[in-house]
DNA sequence: CGACATGTTGAAGGGGATCAATGGTGGTGG
DNA sequence: CCACCACCATTGATCCCCTTCAACATGTCG
């Protein structure tokens, strides 16, 4: 399944780049970081809740998420993970994992050993601070999943997410996404929102003039209606903010 | 307000020495910080959104919760720190406020300002590992709180939330905690659990039988009841993997 | 004592869940 | 090429948990 593979963590790179100043030295080693390909498919645990992982998971294409569930076994996601994403940095800190990971769709990803991972970080403090801080952008992103659950109606928490994954999608370009890949079911959108896949069919519909969710892409029609819709306001994802204006670590 | 202090930070260290392994001299680091005490009266931005922070925020005793809210105005809590919590570690890598932080009763606090923190991490990769870890635990915490409003009933929001709480608070600790100072109204437990504090306080009837809630404390009368309602397992928490079976970062 | 926050209770309404079918659609194999 | 099947979307009818609105009680602190 997992084979060796000449790198190309390039995206990952770009990524880290959005919000972190790091030296040539250090993307270098980035891009130099041993990975494994891969293919997962849907429905079956890539990482299993309370497994023991050795490496990271890169996504090159297709959407990964993080599921929990309830003592009734409803399902509850509580992270999409899109293309360019590193889907469990945090496991390089936190190797018990503490939700399962799932493909949504046939996923391809890169899988990063964390050995090496944690090699670099030892040698090079920025890329530590680099790592630490795109999980924190992660956890901006779950802090909005909270109010999106706990303080939005059906319509908004739908609109937020397409706007939030709209987003995340074309970061680092100006203009936004108005179409992009989401192979989500409708049962699968309802167990990110916290709702009933036949609420979340009928919520679709009343979104109807602003965004159509197709079976595997969105489109958007109307941006703002959609971004009013969802309460929507991008600053939380961090993206705004130059790298070059950012403080970089401290040498010893 | 805020003077400063020859510090303690003792707790602090000592939550970090719960998931890490710290050599004796970062372990001193730690404790050289320096910091500055400090008063946070309820209802009052400590951290304003998206306002720019150069301090991190220890709390002593009393509560501090990040608020966020809803285009209508609607309040969601979305994280809950408690005495021994640093309930902002992340603004060293991201000082950008992405919610406000607030207290829910008088606190009191030491400021540990960024530049120190952020040179210790340059020096000593471990330190810089056990505060990624942290944030990490609180990520994890993040995770449960967007199932709990997903997909649990309102009664077992409540009873989760009371026994998250009651275990951090005497983490590291063999017994459960079962009283524990909890200064929140009604109002604010309904801005954690995404309900209104007319149903909080129907709710909190049902569970008179498992759980006293008072206007500054909880009580716990039947864990293992309470723990039942709520769906609650703390494996989430982190609390229970020996330091000593993690892996200290590697030096250079 | 008055003022104001907090807690308590009742009645009515609604947003979303639940239960139960039906309709599409794509993939597979004969 | 069609029959079949699995999965997904769609629709209707009914129910209920929680909200909303509106009082009233209690407590606390100047």
């Amino acid at each position: 399944m997992a084979h060796r593979n000449s790198s190309n963590l390039q995206p990952f790179l770009d990524r880290l780049n959005l919000r972190s100043r790091l030296l040539k030295e250090e993307q270098e080693a980035v891009l130099n970081l041993p990975v494994y390909a891969a293919q997962v498919r849907p429905n079956e645990d890539h990482v299993a809740l309370g497994e023991m992982t050795d490496h990271a998971t890169f996504v090159v294409s297709g959407v990964l998420g993080r599921f929990d569930q309830n003592a009734n076994g409803e399902r509850q996601i509580t992270a999409l993970h899109i293309a360019g994403d590193m889907a469990d940095l945090n496991s390089v800190v936190e190797p018990r994992a503490t939700s399962a990971l799932q493909a949504l769709s046939t996923t391809t990803i890169l899988q990063v050993p964390h050995r090496p991972i944690r090699e670099m970080t030892a040698r090079y403090p920025a890329l530590a601070e680099a790592f630490w801080r795109d999980c924190m952008v992660d956890a901006a992103v779950l802090a909005q999943w909270v109010v999106n659950l706990g303080r939005r109606s059906a319509a908004a928490r739908i609109a937020h997410l397409l706007c939030e994954t709209a987003t995340r999608c074309r970061q680092g370009d100006d203009k936004q996404a108005l179409r992009f890949d989401f192979p989500l079911t409708q049962a699968q959108l309802a167990d990110a929102t916290g709702l009933t896949s036949i609420h979340v069919n009928r919520t679709l519909k009343t979104l109807s003039g602003t965004v159509a969710v197709a079976q595997k892409s969105v489109d958007i029609l109307d941006w703002d209606a959609l971004a009013a819709r969802g309460d929507f306001n991008r600053t939380y994802l961090q993206a705004d903010i130059r790298p070059s204006e950012r403080l970089r670590i401290m040498a010893a």
